[in-house]
DNA sequence: AAACTAGCGATTGTTCAACAATCCCGCAAT
DNA sequence: ATTGCGGGATTGTTGAACAATCGCTAGTTT
């Protein structure tokens, strides 16, 4: 084709100048909120950050509600906005919610056969930011590869709830003080995932993958505080 | 306990006072457009309708923001909000999502012994809305029935997912010219699921729930013109 | 006649400032 | 220890203003 690179504009249209004003600033504080520096139950005052941030109050509370549909933050009427803290419950039912997308795209996938270029990629990205000891890319890695899972279901609204419960996983790493310890051990894990989707043993990998889920809700419990 | 009715209590702040302006308004759009007075592909001006209501358009942009992450309107840019449209492959998308999340949740009522009262009363609900005619109140004990099966997994975020999914089916049936046509053979069908599961025959309500989807999407794929 | 372009009116996107409503906190009173 | 009551601070809501963009019409060009 001769206009091969319209479609690489189009997915680049998202980041460029069509991001709204609302969208900028919950970049930012999506950002801040991710990397930690925005504890959970911090309240995000309207005054303060629009002031910092250069913004008027109405922005601010766009950016709130976008926020707040991905759950990172919540409101309370009246009271404002928090960023969100996930108890131990709120993490088992992440980890529940997993296993029932992530088994039935494995599933699905051993129905009509799958595309798993976008899983190996996520796998390579992996090592690769773990060869140069980036943890916090070895992170996004794996939210790349239980993405790119959550994909052979091959359902838009998998996808976005997929899209959905990582968000929400950010949130409790972002409380991990050595993001190495929750990170590494998974990458060999994704490897031997993919490998046997590659080779078609789906139901052994249902089974690794559920012994995977199992282990890190299990380590993330023990390391929550609160 | 002494304090039972606390928690009656409970379940209904959510109806009280709390409400703010911009989920009232949002309330009263949501019930226009699955009544089906809001036809898809309406357009709803800002001016016009913030004049109908008596708000001002940033409460109404709220009311839209809400609206837009139910998945009930669609904002386009510089052009405004529109009422949702789906297409063939939004009911395939939305049929295969119920499919695993029906299914997990009878696999999981397999597991721990669960709690049908919701769904019997769902049956109840639908047989008497049948026996007084009132085929958009069997429409509803529809969706209460579907409610109630996806709670069975237990967890807020299938639970919520279940809801999401529901209001867009409604979506779908407003366009529908006789509700009765696309609710009535479905009664049956719920009377004899629950009775599976009471039965602990749970292979055979999966089975059945399955044929039962399948069943209903090609009915709905059939009847929509568009 | 058909197609293209410039301009105009209408609508949305964004910001601002002000007022009303509500909550939180400390203090007093029972 | 609990209840009732301000005062201060913060959020909820409004209305207006300006900029950006879209859809349409009219006029021009070929």
């Amino acid at each position: 084709m001769v206009d091969d690179w319209l479609s690489a504009l189009e997915s680049e249209r998202a980041s460029m100048g069509r991001a709204s004003a609302s969208e900028k600033v919950a970049d930012a504080l999506r950002t801040r909120i991710i990397e930690g520096d925005l504890r959970p139950r911090t309240r995000l005052s309207e005054e303060r950050i629009g002031a910092a941030l250069g913004v008027s109050r109405n922005t601010l509370r766009e950016a709130f509600h976008l926020l707040g549909h991905e759950r990172l933050v919540v409101r309370e009427f009246n009271r404002g906005v928090f960023v969100r803290a996930l108890d131990h419950d709120d993490v088992r039912d992440l980890y529940r919610f997993r296993r029932i997308l992530e088994v039935s795209s494995i599933r699905q996938a051993a129905i009509d056969g799958s595309d798993l270029t976008r899983l190996h990629a996520a796998v390579d990205e992996g090592g690769a930011a773990a060869a140069v000891e980036d943890w916090r890319g070895l992170g996004s890695a794996n939210m790349h590869f239980h993405e790119a899972l959550a994909a052979l279901a091959g359902s838009r609204r998998v996808d976005e709830a997929m899209r959905q419960v990582l968000a929400e996983m950010r949130l409790v790493f972002s409380t991990m003080s050595d993001p190495r310890t929750f990170h590494e051990p998974y990458l060999e894990g994704n490897r031997q995932l993919a490998a046997l989707l590659a080779a078609g043993d789906h139901d052994e990998a249902e089974r690794a993958l559920l012994t995977y889920l199992d282990r890190a809700e299990a380590q993330l419990l023990a390391a929550m505080t609160t």
